[in-house]
DNA sequence: TTAGGGTTAG
């Protein structure tokens, strides 16, 4: 191996900067018994180095490596390396080794290879890539060329990883999972599991951890079927079915949309960990079955697991969308108990489950507390500032936001524009609709179409309104039409209403609502016999409305009021509130309620 | 002594 190794154009390549303390030993604080000879000294230090429990410890022996030139062996620098290979120190110490004119091997480089992919240390990468070339270990070793693939997939490399691959002479189980992951973490779903069915045909036994990878890029694809298949060749070819395999059937099947077979699973599962609870129950919010995810989330308390902060922000994410306060206020209390940070992921779920609870303050108090915000962050507090019609206040939290330097995304668009709308401000949406791809570089979407037709439309722009829907370079979906209609609905503009209702129904036909949007406009300028029309024709398509649903907690309880429902035990106090609560709004000028 | 694994928001 060292014969072909030209150490020459190491030393000239290898320019990296060796931290200064690595050269001064300080005193070892190690006690390192005294040996007679080098080989003994040798297996002494070696010795030592297994017994280190931290990197400052292989760091005190290294020192006295430095001051120790009997001890400065290929063997001895590749424990050190081996110990530091979490973090870039393991590149420092080996260009020292290279300097002391000794030689990298095969369990030098995967070693090195590990601390530069954690670090995402391209230009390291490409130096050590060389070395391996120069030195024929990437040609002979396995291990070699698998971390370097590792290494090149970490910093984002496509290409190289592949050509690694096909060049690779040998290759074993773990080059086709690390092609596979590869393509995946890259986005690539399909690629990776086209690479998954080659590595079959060519004769490969996928074992746990190629399953859990391939699982997880079903997951994201949703295709069910490829799902059974998975499941099936894990069953025929005996893949252990650890808690890894168990998890991600578990994710893929609730994301595949079958959440039967993901209980299932769950259910099988001989040991199950706090990552099968969380799949389970983000699983199910996902698929908007909250009162199911918040069923799950008690169960794993009475079974005793501890929740973390990714199950938390499930549960959060079930409160919010059931509008269940007290409850979100529970795991808020929980958060602050545990010494949680509720910054990053719980911090805005925290946000979104207060405003979208109806306790705006409250998110504004969780926003303005956290130390660290991010796109999401802002994002959740502008939307639910402008749910709450406080536009203005929504907008300056925009504008804020540009000062930070973080950068908006689409979502935070639908915000500060249903912000706008809400408002009025026809001109500054307006703006903030052109800002979108002019300055920040997104393209608006159909949702922010629908929001700018809605925000025109409010304010009587209609002309304005239908030339932004006709110049739109997609399709215009059912919720700008929607919006189109909804304007139309206030201002009584009957034949443009009717248009955008063909529209509509050519989108979506099952939907009620542009029916009812239609035939209260037809009531409301009296054209009662349209109105009859719609209504008939609503009949005959066997279409009833949806009963619109609300429901508030308290005191733990749940109450859901549907129309026309009047099986409440409190019906006529709530009515009789409701009426006052009415007349004393009309008594402020509000005469449309 | 060496390589590849599941869940996280607006």
């Amino acid at each position: 191996m060292s014969c072909c190794f030209n150490r020459s154009v190491i030393l000239i390549k290898m320019n990296f900067q060796i931290p200064s303390h690595h050269l001064s030993a300080s005193v070892p604080a190690l006690a390192v018994p005294q040996a007679s000879d080098t080989v003994s000294l040798q297996s002494s230090i070696l010795a030592v180095l297994e017994s280190c429990k931290s990197p400052s410890e292989i760091k005190q022996v290294h020192a006295l490596v430095v001051k120790t030139p009997p001890l400065q062996t290929q063997l001895v620098y590749n424990a050190i390396i081996q110990g530091l290979s979490s973090s870039l120190e393991a590149v420092a110490i080996y260009r020292e080794m290279l300097l002391k004119g000794l030689f990298p091997n095969d369990y030098t480089l995967p070693f090195v290879l590990k601390a530069c992919a954690q670090a995402r240390a391209l230009s390291e990468v490409e130096q050590v890539h060389a070395h391996a070339v120069k030195s024929g270990l990437l040609a002979s070793n396995v291990y070699v060329s698998n971390t370097l693939m590792r290494a090149y997939a970490v910093c984002g490399l496509m290409s190289d990883v592949r050509k690694l691959f096909e060049g690779s002479p040998r290759r074993d189980v773990v080059s086709w999972t690390t092609l596979i992951q590869a393509y995946v973490k890259m986005g690539l779903q399909k690629e990776g599991v086209g690479a998954f069915f080659k590595m079959c045909e060519a004769g490969f036994a996928a074992d746990e951890r190629t399953l859990v990878i391939v699982l997880s890029a079903c997951a994201k694809l949703g295709d069910l079927s490829l799902g059974r298949r998975l499941q099936a060749y894990i069953q025929e070819n005996g893949v252990k079915r650890d808690v890894f395999v168990g998890n991600a059937l578990v994710d893929m099947f609730l994301k595949c949309g079958d959440a039967a077979l993901a209980h299932q699973v769950f259910k099988d599962m001989p040991v199950k960990n706090v990552v099968s609870w969380n799949s389970v129950i983000l699983g199910l919010a996902q698929q908007g079955n909250f009162k199911e995810a918040l069923r799950v989330f008690k169960e794993m308390q009475r079974v005793g697991v501890r929740p973390d902060d990714v199950t938390l922000v499930g549960v959060l994410n079930s409160c919010a969308n059931l509008g269940l306060l007290d409850s979100g206020k529970w795991v808020h209390a929980y958060i602050d108990k545990h010494d949680i940070r509720a910054d990053g992921f719980i911090g805005n779920a925290l946000i979104d489950m207060y405003s979208k609870c109806g306790s705006i303050g409250q998110a504004l108090n969780v926003f303005q507390g956290m130390k660290l915000r991010d796109v999401y962050s802002y994002t959740a507090i502008i939307v639910g500032l402008a749910m709450h019609g406080e536009a203005k206040w929504a907008l300056d939290i925009f504008s804020d936001m540009s000062e930070t330097g973080i950068e908006p995304d689409q979502v935070t668009f639908v915000g500060v524009l249903s912000a706008c709308s809400h408002a009025g401000l026809v001109e500054e949406g307006r703006r903030h609709f052109e800002n979108m791809s002019s300055v920040y570089g997104l393209e608006p979407q159909p949702e922010h179409y629908g929001c700018l037709v809605d925000l025109l439309g409010r304010a009587g722009l209609f002309a304005e309104a239908e030339e932004i829907i006709r110049r739109m370079p997609m399709e215009p979906d059912a919720f700008v039409w929607g919006a189109l209609l909804g304007a139309c609905r206030i201002y009584g503009k009957v034949e443009l209403g009717e248009r955008a209702m063909k529209r509509l129904l050519e989108i979506e036909p099952e939907r009620e609502g542009a029916y009812i949007l239609m035939s209260n406009m037809y009531s409301s300028e009296g054209k009662w016999k349209d109105a009859i029309r719609i209504r008939k024709s609503m009949k005959e398509r066997y279409m009833k409305k949806v009963p619109g649903c609300s429901s508030i907690e308290l005191d733990g309880k749940v109450h859901e009021f549907r129309k026309g429902d009047k099986s409440h035990p409190k019906m006529k106090e709530i009515w009789k509130f409701l009426e006052n609560l009415a007349s004393h709004l009309k008594s402020y000028g509000q005469e449309d309620i």
